[in-house]
RNA sequence: GGGUGUUUAGCUCAGUUGGUUUAGAGCGCUACCUUGACAGGGUAGAGGUCAUAGGUUCGAAUCCUAUAACACCCACCA
């Protein structure tokens, strides 16, 4: 049957996704074989395939697809994350809709519709993947609340308290108002917004004067317990001591002294509200400061508020503003720019809060992961420029909050069993607490019903660190073949935006629990923005639908059109043309392969000598392309290893080799060439199966029969074969000949039938593939001359050969000495440019002996030039 | 405020330790061609004082300094 002259990419995804799956190609088992393993950045379970994941996603399984053609036992491990707070902000809103209010149901309760949602939604970004052709080993599907993977992370959590690294703190963190839960320091994003600065007078006890301070937030004067100056400030020196009287509440409070405070900002007075600011508190317990809290767990005010006790903090901020300005204390409100704190996740305005927290100390465990990256280059961070930021980050590490109050992930296994400060164990079961608890209590009647576990869960980047090694449950079983075998694993490819939260973390972990790298190289891809640079976001709209993308353009050219513009690290501004690109490309290759399918072909007839020579070039041309795109590929440099293959493809394959070989219309073409082009253009489809697997297969399988262990996924990667520089070099002079004859007919206006004669000033043996150069560019016969024929004719130059055509006295002289002069000036000016390095003694003194040479070979080749041009002039 | 990076053709980007580059690719653009694979095609062409200003050097897109614009990261002065 005659194949269609356009590729149909949907008639053929799904047909060899189901083929790879059923002959469990994507499959992965420990052998013989050396592993080469990527653990996939576990997306959202109920998050929905976007651009930033069709990139990253893409990359991946280009790499793991080469990896599994070069011989490697390829694995590739999927999985899911289950983003507690994002998937329990979704489904407290999807209560919402129900009229139902989290706080009105048990955690148990809770926790059965976050699963119900779980199971409806989850695992469909891991489907959207398989459109994408994603080769993941799907038997091993993780998903980070799965039990194994749960127990990992207790177990984790209790070994690392038993070391003495997690803590319980009270401590000032993020507090989002919204979620009701803490953040850490990387959920929280500083936008810039429009604020004011309010100047208050607090009346100083025992005197007619006030002092002035500048807040932002006059909510919080509620909870001031000091107004701090600085020490050395001349202003304020006769304050020393004294106390002052906070507005509206009455209370009076010390002046204090801290070299803390900018004299330079506000009114150099500053209030202190140590339950509301980080640096308030920090003073606070320098000063031995009272702390009031004024707000409740959602930022509405206390029972410390007074009469705006259960309002919103920003009403209170407004209503505040009114009664201090009635009372006649609020001397002036300017506009001011400032940095708010947001959640990364729900967007409300952080609140600095103090709680308890647990805390895991990071200085100590991070030194190792720092070495790996900064001395001994275990992990390479691509590119590398990425290593800055990580070390700035790493060597300024903070204690990591990993409670979370929250329901949606693991709960803490900490049991308290009293109310004392100390009144807890941490186990990795009930049972073993209550073991635990019965001794630390010195109370063998304590009953597990006596035990409470703590309420709050883990980050959930404290169950992603363990990521690669938990997928192969080398937490509970350290010394299981699967860990032994696959880890540490090759190549990570994920966005730089969680190098902190998540690739940072998994190499401090795999240096406490392997003593290994998790993974030898970080590949970072860039941000998918939009055409105008912008960020693509859900909220701007500017997203492409991925799913639609695919069918619109078919996987292959997305694919393509994803990583033609997208070099490691840089971010890629995504336009649609590219899968149009994607799919020009698809479709040029579906035709070259129509073209070669649909030949006849005489089975007694020798190889064409002209068929073979060029079938000689193409296969060198092919090794020669093969070399640059693994070293692309070594470098990670994965968009100019697929440029370097698409233009074999489109330029030396279609539009040089076929051609060529192509027999006339209607004729055959002899059986030994047919077989080795198609032998050749079987290695084409190979080097391009990891970029465009969906065609790439379809035609392999339509060359011919195939059993099921001859798929073109699991077919050998071809190995570069020595090139011979002089059939390249040879072929692309050929190929600059018939383009200067094509470049002369159109001047001419002469029709590709009209057979021209060329006469060549040189010997044959210069110029190779004669029969090539007569075929493509429609020339009957070369002569080859000593020197220009003294007949009428035109003359142009192909490097340095002079070619001259013949012509019945139409030659538009005029035309051509335009011509000729502009080349003679280019030539002149070239000349002059090498000469005046040659004439400099400085250069020829300094330069290398192999630059002095190059030089000279280039004044003579543009004095032979001249010479010629010079000749030519003067004959028209 | 501190740091890192970017700035090369209309667009997106290469340009490897300064010297075969009076700068390359892909796309786009222009003209022409096209009834035998593909118009989603072919051939040819136009298009850049390599952000700006200095400096180092025999020689700079490449190294140094300053400036500007943009991007990202870190900090969070009320």
């Amino acid at each position: 049957m005659p194949l269609a002259s356009k590729f149909d990419a949907s008639l053929v995804e799904e047909k060899w996704y189901a083929y790879w799956m059923k002959n469990n190609y994507f499959s992965s088992k420990p052998d013989g074989r050396e592993p080469y393993t990527i653990v996939i950045p576990p997306p959202n379970v109920t998050g929905v395939l976007h651009m930033g994941h069709m990139l990253n996603n893409s990359i991946q399984d280009i790499l793991i697809r080469r990896a599994r053609m070069r011989g490697y036992n390829a694995c590739w491990v999927p999985g899911t994350d289950h983003a507690s707070i994002a998937t329990e902000a979704k489904v407290v809103a999807r209560l919402k809709e129900q009229g139902i209010d989290k706080n009105d149901l048990t955690r148990d309760e809770f926790l059965k519709e976050a699963w119900k949602w779980t199971d409806e939604y989850g695992g469909v970004i891991l489907q959207q993947l398989k459109k994408l052709g994603c080769s993941c080993d799907w038997d091993r599907t993780k998903f980070t609340l799965d039990e194994d993977m749960y127990a990992s992370v207790i177990q984790v959590f209790v070994d690392l308290y038993n070391k003495g690294l997690i803590y319980r703190g009270y401590r000032m963190v993020n507090w989002d108002p919204e979620a009701k839960t803490t953040l850490s320091d990387e959920e929280v994003i500083f936008v810039e917004k429009p604020g004011f600065l309010y100047h208050i007078a607090y009346q100083v006890e025992g005197s007619d004067e006030q002092v002035i301070i500048a807040t932002t937030r006059p909510e919080t004067l509620l909870g001031d317990t000091a107004v701090c100056i600085h020490p050395e400030d001349e202003r304020y020196q006769h304050l020393k001591g004294k106390r002052v009287v906070v507005p509206i509440v009455n209370r009076s409070i010390p002046i204090i002294e801290d070299e803390y405070v900018d004299r330079e900002f506000g009114t150099g007075c500053l209030k202190v509200t140590p339950a509301h600011d980080i640096n308030d508190k920090t003073l606070g317990e320098k000063h031995q400061l009272e702390v009031i809290d004024i707000f409740n767990e959602d930022a509405s005010l206390n029972a410390n508020g007074m009469h705006y006790e259960g309002k919103d903090r920003f009403v209170v901020r407004k209503e505040i503003a009114n009664e201090l300005e009635q009372l006649g204390v609020l001397l002036k409100k300017e506009q001011h720019q400032h940095n708010v704190g947001t959640s990364e996740r729900t967007k409300a305005i952080i609140e600095p809060r103090l709680s308890d927290q647990w805390f895991l100390k990071m200085e100590e465990l991070a030194k190792p992961a720092i070495d790996a990256v900064l001395q001994t280059e275990e992990v390479a961070l691509v590119p590398a420029k990425f290593k800055n930021t990580y070390r700035h980050w790493m060597e300024n590490i903070r204690d990591w909050n990993i409670s979370r109050q929250l329901w949606w992930g693991q709960q803490i296994p900490a049991f308290y069993f009293g109310e004392g400060k100390n009144d807890f164990v941490v186990a990795v079961s009930p049972e073993k607490a209550l073991e635990l608890a019965r001794e630390k209590a010195n109370n063998p009647n304590l009953m597990q019903e006596d035990l409470r576990q703590d309420a709050d869960v883990l980050d959930t980047w404290f169950s992603s660190w363990l990521w690669p090694i938990s997928v192969f449950d080398g937490i509970s079983s350290p010394e299981n073949e699967e860990i032994n075998y696959y880890y540490p694993t090759q190549d990570l490819v994920t966005g730089p935006d969680i190098l902190f939260f998540w690739v940072a973390r998994m190499i401090i972990s795999g240096y406490e629990y392997r003593n290994e790298q998790p993974f030898s190289n970080v590949y970072l891809t860039g941000l998918v923005r939009d055409k105008e640079g912008r960020k693509m976001s859900k909220q701007l709209g500017n997203s492409p639908d991925a799913l639609k993308l695919i069918s619109d353009f078919g996987a292959d050219a997305v694919r393509v059109g994803l990583m033609l513009s997208s070099a490691a690290g840089n971010d890629l501004l995504f336009d649609v043309s590219l899968c149009q690109q994607g799919k020009n490309f698809a479709n040029k290759i579906w035709n070259a392969y129509r073209l070669i399918d649909g030949w006849e072909v005489d089975n007694n007839a020798p190889m064409d000598t002209l068929n073979e020579s060029v079938l000689n070039w193409y296969e060198a041309q092919f090794n020669a392309t093969l070399v640059i795109v693994e070293d692309h590929f070594e470098k990670y440099r994965i968009s100019d290893a697929l440029m370097a293959l698409y233009k074999l493809i489109w330029d030396d394959f279609c539009s040089w080799l076929l051609e060529a070989v192509k027999p006339a219309y209607g004729s055959p073409i002899d059986a030994p060439s047919l077989e080795r082009l198609k032998s050749l253009f079987e290695q084409n489809l190979k080097v391009l199966h990891p970029f465009m697997p969906f065609l790439t297969e379809e035609l392999w399988q339509n060359m011919q029969q195939r059993s099921s262990s001859e798929a073109l996924l699991v077919s050998t990667w071809p190995k570069a074969k020595d090139v011979d520089e002089s059939i390249i070099s040879s072929f692309e002079l050929t190929t600059k000949l018939v383009s200067g004859v094509r470049n002369f007919r159109k001047q001419r206006n002469i029709s590709f039938k009209e057979k021209i004669t060329l006469h060549l000033v040189a010997k044959a043996s210069q110029v190779g593939f004669h029969d090539v150069l007569c075929k493509l560019a429609g020339v009957d016969a070369i002569h080859w001359e000593k020197e220009t024929p003294a007949t009428s004719g035109a003359a142009f130059r192909v490097e340095s050969i002079e070619c001259f055509i013949p012509l019945d006295g139409n030659v538009d002289a005029e035309e051509e000495r335009k011509k000729l002069e502009e080349e003679l000036q280019y030539a002149k000016g070239f000349l002059a440019s090498v000469r005046k390095k040659l004439d400099n003694e400085r250069f020829v003194s300094n330069a290398p002996e192999k630059v002095i040479e190059i030089e000279r070979k280039k004044e003579a080749d543009a004095l032979e030039k001249i010479a010629l041009l010079e000749k030519s002039l003067s004959t028209l």
